[in-house]
DNA sequence: ACGAAAGCGGACCGCCCGGTCACCTTGAGG
DNA sequence: CCTCAAGGTGACCGGGCGGTCCGCTTTCGT
């Protein structure tokens, strides 16, 4: 979608490189989070440090080509579960998806849950994830395996509150957030006549802007 | 229960300045989170930043004094709600107490939602905290409140949930935690069959030691 | 085979951090 | 009022960071 035979370096070995930064970066970002530093990717991906700002102009863009993969990845699995016979299995599949992408990759959660994200494709990126998963949401709502007043960018900011709620027992059971995702799901299923308050803008990156608009 | 009248030190512009530092230290770690520097910290008291120095041995040192501070005043929210009359009410104020304390404190959520605290104070305070939630939990379960699978443990890791889960909304929203706090807690009231899998450990600081621990 | 252009790398720059220290100020007991 | 220890301070240190730059190497069209 964003290239096809345009962009990228020509020489052979400027491939292989670009190639190897960008799978040790994912590797680096994914253990370290955001934070780790150039040298160590350079590093790990057996280069020097001068030949990551060659291939990408600063830490951010670097940083931003990779979540950019990760939520591609994501729009995907939603788009195919639109097509999915049960909506409300298919919601929680997505579910679980998501969280997973969460668990595995620190950087992607810092990124997708930092309060205002910078990069702007980052930004529609999450915006459009949030549109797919708003009809992923519909669907199960028209089933009633969701409460009706759940919107797409409920799910979305779920997800990274169910990582971080098992986040601290991450070392110890890798798998506990199929607990909180459970339980979590059981909020998003549940059938009380109550309904939410305080409504989510539908697109998180408007939240910093005028409040007012549509 | 930490000192009473031995520790601190005599002086009065001593303990003056202990109190602007720790006020301070609060605000700033409150709205910057753990990696405010110390040089900002020591503005901000109008203090030199030895001064900072010679109050606490390192800037780990003043965060745990802060963070201790603010999980006793959830540890006595919490044990005052043990003698409440409607228990699953009890567990909903404290829960509602509880998010936010971490919504209020950027640095609160980062050192009580690590994987793995450093402190052994703050690790002890964790573990207390958990004690009398677990309580407050029991007595939620025992009136059909909470799940019967929910431990102590759980309401506090998700506490840090919730937070996370509104902090993308905090600045347009700052409200926004209640709409995920109600669904979490149908979540926690939900009587269906099923039960949760993956049950955590009773405390968070056993979660990096040898899981086979009691 | 060859030369130029593209790519590579690591020394280097400026910045900011936590923490230290030697020198100066201040406050309380006598 | 004087003394002196306790306290305050900011220059300073070592280290790590993102990012730059220029001399060297590699690739590839001719």
């Amino acid at each position: 979608m964003t290239e096809t035979t345009s962009a990228g370096p020509s020489r052979s070995d400027a491939v292989r490189n670009r190639r190897l930064l960008l799978d040790a970066a994912a590797e680096a970002f994914a253990e370290c989070g955001a934070d780790v530093s150039i040298g160590e990717i350079a590093q790990r991906a057996g280069v020097g440090k001068g030949t990551v700002f060659r291939h990408f102009s600063s830490k951010e863009e670097l940083l931003a080509a990779i979540v950019l993969g990760m939520l591609d990845e994501l729009i995907e699995t939603a788009t195919k579960l639109l097509t999915a016979g049960d909506p409300g299995a298919a919601l929680r599949e997505f579910m679980a998806a998501g969280v997973r992408s969460f668990v595995r990759d620190r950087a992607f959660c810092e990124v997708v849950g930092r309060p205002s994200v910078r990069h702007p494709q980052v930004r529609e990126a999450i915006d459009r994830l949030c549109d797919v998963v708003e009809e992923l949401t519909a669907r199960a709502r028209q089933e009633g395996a969701a409460r009706p007043d759940l919107t797409g960018t409920d799910v979305v900011l779920l997800l990274s509150g169910i990582q971080h709620t098992a986040a601290p027992l991450l070392a110890a059971e890798p798998q506990a957030w199929h607990r909180y995702l459970d339980l979590v799901l059981d909020g998003v299923a549940a059938s009380t006549g109550r309904s939410l308050p305080y409504p989510p803008p539908r697109h998180l990156s408007l939240t910093d802007l005028n409040p007012g608009e549509r």
